[in-house]
DNA sequence: CGTCCACGTCTAC
DNA sequence: TAGACCTGGACGG
């Protein structure tokens, strides 16, 4: 869940449960964390918690006595929360512990599957990194604009935006969504995108209320850098660590990252960028060490996904390796292949609907003609799914000839479909998956 | 079973 | 600018 809504989530989330709680004795490290040991003991603690970009600070302050206050400060990795648990339901990889003196324990865990979180005991934030997108913004947007001609801004903006001394709490999920709703291609030059910021290109010779209100209605890119991860933060029902956490909200307030429709490419740090419309000029070129792209390829009749596409590529040459590269952007126009396709995806989606709750399909919204202060509460919908970021693409309100109908011109899809569990009764003993409804529907035709 | 992919840094060549 | 660092879910065979 990590980018800087998650964290400050999750700081939000110590708050609101360790209130009145009261924590005791020493910090306990899981003997696999490669991390620091965390040297504090004390009789009796409160812990609260700060969040500032994609760093989290929980703060440990006696109760009384003499023991002087400490802080630990978190970066979550690609997989860091914090959980609080009774004692007896510790989750695997809680690699942190601060134990509560309550009868039976409670423990406040920082859990983190992947171990590329870490922590500092009584550190600061991180120097480098600069002001926080969410909380601090006109700090954010003055650091940004004030280095400009920095070296880093030669770069596409969609790789500017994950360097965290200027975007400090943007992530892969966040630039996509943050550079679709402007419709900025994301391999334009950083400073190119900036530079219009600056000069504030909206509303030449207003009057200052004029402006004013432009802006507010108009956010630029700088202000949506904020306004975009703030959304998260808003949406309902989303409350990481807790029990009530419900990931579908997220899932469904994204409009581009790994929607269908969406182009995908890597950038040159081998990250996906989800996209819609033009990639933009500094692309990276069919270098090798680029990744695999991971949008389908849509011609084969049968159901063909780009991982079996680049197995076959595998061990040709740049040039072919280029050629299909090219045929990312060539998905654009709709074909017939494309149609085929499109419509054999219809009606695997329909056989799905004879299983899953039909519930908010057809309720997409239309792409391309939002505004860009529309409210949040797109209904996109994927399929639920433990994390926010599923590991594969959730498979969102796919289903159907209305959504071939209304979907301008879908260039790629997720690679992978998962199970299509989405509106499903967890529980529900009919779930199926996407992929056995693939199966089913070959077997009937 | 094996392969691919994932919300992010780090550091070594 | 490759990798390294990790686990685990989805999918393909």
């Amino acid at each position: 869940m990590p980018e800087g809504p998650e964290l400050h989530l999750a700081a939000l989330y110590v708050n609101r449960v360790c209130d009145g709680l009261r924590f005791g004795g020493k910090v306990e490290k899981s003997s696999v964390s490669k991390n620091p040991e965390v040297p504090f003991s004390c009789a009796e603690y409160t812990i609260s918690a700060v969040s500032r970009g994609k760093e989290v600070k929980l703060i440990l302050t006696p109760v009384r006595g003499a023991a002087e206050a400490a802080c630990v400060v978190f970066r979550f990795g690609m997989s860091g929360n914090f959980k609080l648990t009774p004692e007896d339901e510790m989750p695997k990889h809680a690699h942190l512990r601060f134990y509560s003196l309550d009868v039976p324990r409670q423990v406040l865990c920082f859990v983190d599957a992947r171990r590329f979180g870490s922590w500092e005991y009584n550190g600061a934030w991180q120097r480098e990194r600069g002001p926080c997108v969410m909380t601090e913004c006109d700090k954010f947007r003055e650091n940004v604009l004030k280095h400009l001609s920095d070296k880093p801004f030669d770069k596409p903006i969609c790789e500017v935006m994950l360097n965290q001394k200027y975007f400090n709490g943007i992530g892969n999920y966040l630039r996509s969504e943050i550079l679709f709703r402007l419709k900025i291609p994301p391999f334009m030059p950083a400073r190119t995108v900036l530079e219009g910021v600056k000069n504030g290109s909206q509303s030449e010779g207003l009057s200052l209320s004029k402006k004013v209100k432009i802006k507010k209605e108009n956010p630029d890119f700088l202000q949506l850098c904020s306004l975009v991860p703030l959304e998260v933060i808003q949406l309902g029902g989303y409350t990481p660590g807790s029990k009530r956490e419900d990931y579908t909200v997220l899932m469904q307030w994204m409009q581009c990252y790994y929607a269908p429709g969406m182009n995908n490419l890597r950038d040159s740090n081998g990250r996906t960028v989800w996209f819609e419309g033009e990639p933009g000029p500094l692309v990276p070129k069919g270098r090798k060490g680029q990744k695999k792209r991971k949008s389908v390829d849509i011609k084969p009749v049968k159901v063909e996904t780009k991982a079996t596409k680049r197995k076959a590529t595998r061990g040709k040459s740049t040039a072919v390796k280029k050629e299909c590269k090219e045929e990312v952007k060539a998905e654009a126009g709709v074909e017939t292949a494309v149609k085929r396709k499109r419509a054999k995806m219809a009606d695997i989606s329909s056989e799905d609907d004879k299983v899953t709750n039909k519930g908010a399909r057809g309720k997409r919204p239309q792409r391309g003609k939002k505004t860009v202060d529309e409210p949040q509460v797109k209904i996109c919908r994927r399929s639920s799914h433990q994390s926010p970021m599923p590991k594969t693409p959730a498979k969102r309100g796919k289903s159907t000839k209305q959504q071939s109908a209304e979907a301008p011109t879908p260039k790629s899809r997720p690679r992978r479909l998962k199970a299509d569990v989405g509106n499903q009764p967890l529980n529900s003993p009919k779930l199926k998956t996407r992929r056995s409804a693939v199966r089913t529907s070959k077997k009937k035709s």
